[in-house]
DNA sequence: AAAATATAGTTGTCTATACAACTTGTGTCA
DNA sequence: TGACACAAGTTGTATAGACAACTATATTTT
């Protein structure tokens, strides 16, 4: 059965309000009751209440305006945390064993393209690492990474069979911002043979732009095989 | 430049610590300072401290335990929301105008697999719906999707090319959950030729099973040409 | 009729205080 | 040495009251 454990006041007002929309009782658009009439409903402060409410706002159930009140949200649109880690972790939460083929390591001088999305000048030089992420020793990523010197100096002294790209990258040029693209792409006949699957299968591409400070820390090209991978996630409004 | 609007005292103390981790000065799994020592640094009051800590710890910058102390959480995962909206809205949003195409409206008898997913017993009764829906007359989403009776009893009365079936569970059958998965995969003949690609073009596809209250409320498969959709967001730490 | 003003109601922030719940280290006793 | 008790420090929640900022409505003035 139900572990029924005490809740806290504010948390009550929260369940309160939560199952009458959820149920369908209250609905978007409709008025949701002021805190002082839920302060002498539930008996209690009006911090309280006002906690609860606004912990609601920022989780995105009710809509609150400052001299007007509060709103049922409009639902037309879900949404959930969408969270990218470090392979390395994910694979051992797993119960697996991570792996690491190296393939490249060099010294590029960047491309006016890629200068422009490092925010660096045509022809400064740039890092580059390609390897191959194994889980039980099965490929399942084809990871092509180009890394600003100016954010991550000591980067190619990294033993990348150790400690992944991106797991160097957190932890010595701490993140400010980030933006991603996800897609469906065919991997090529070099890619489809590093991860052991044929040219004509569907892969998931990411594509990943990373910003510390002042730098572009990072762009980097993640292929996974589509049979082996899938990002999952749950929605709670 | 900056607006350099007035900032509470409680944003204040956020703002801080933000820029503290962000700049790399306090690194993951360091301390933080205590809500007494703030409240002195600050001179401010207690609850004031503790509003700031308690939000950034909703945010994932910290991590706190009662009894112990705060300390900046590990940054080796990082989040973002991921909203997935009515496509309607979606491509309206962009100035565009949304049509769609139904291509099949029935009643089935759930198959075992189906009835376990919707929570029904083999063979009970599921609605089912096919369509595609163009952008600017160009497919862009295939859309197969069973939806449990219980749930949305009025479902195949909604006319379709007018209101898109999220459209109508998002409101007639308030949502309290869902999942969702992405995946890449070839498209198959038929789907290939309603969405007007190849069979050999990559696709992206959403399974997603949505809650309602005490019902499964739907199961659907979402199909996207991998040339044109892609997921794009944004990360803030 | 239109514009300005007052008013009641609502949310936003902040304080000083209180007690509860938990963690951690220290010291005592067996 | 090991078990237990205690104390200090930390976070979690709750209160009663205060003022500020804003909205919407009603009232008065022009």
């Amino acid at each position: 059965m139900s572990m029924n454990k005490k809740l806290f006041a504010y948390e009550q007002v929260k369940a309160f309000i939560k199952t009458r929309i959820t149920s369908g009782a209250w609905k978007p658009g409709n008025a949701v009751p002021s805190e002082t009439s839920l302060m002498a409903q539930f008996c209690i402060s009006r911090m309280t209440v006002n906690r609860a409410l606004r912990e609601l706002a920022t989780e995105g159930m009710v809509t609150r305006i400052q001299g007007s009140g509060t709103r049922v949200a409009e639902l037309h649109r879900i949404s959930s945390r969408l969270t990218i880690r470090d392979i390395k972790d994910e694979v051992e939460e797993r119960g697996h064993t991570h792996s690491c083929r190296v393939l490249l390591i060099t010294t590029e001088k960047a491309t006016s393209l890629l200068a422009k999305t490092l925010g660096l000048r045509t022809g400064a030089k740039v890092y580059r690492t390609v390897l191959v992420h194994l889980e039980n020793g099965i490929p399942i990523q084809h990871e092509d990474r180009y890394v600003n010197p100016l954010a991550a100096p000591d980067f190619l002294q990294t033993d990348f069979t150790r400690f992944t790209p991106t797991h160097h990258l957190l932890t010595h040029a701490p993140l400010t911002d980030a933006s991603y693209q996800i897609e469906a792409c065919l991997p090529g006949r070099a890619i489809a043979k590093l991860l052991h699957i044929r040219a004509s299968e569907a892969c998931l591409a990411i594509t990943r732009r990373t910003v510390s400070g002042a730098h572009v820390a990072s762009v980097a090209r993640l292929v996974y095989p589509g049979t082996r991978y899938s990002f999952a996630g749950q929605f709670q409004p």
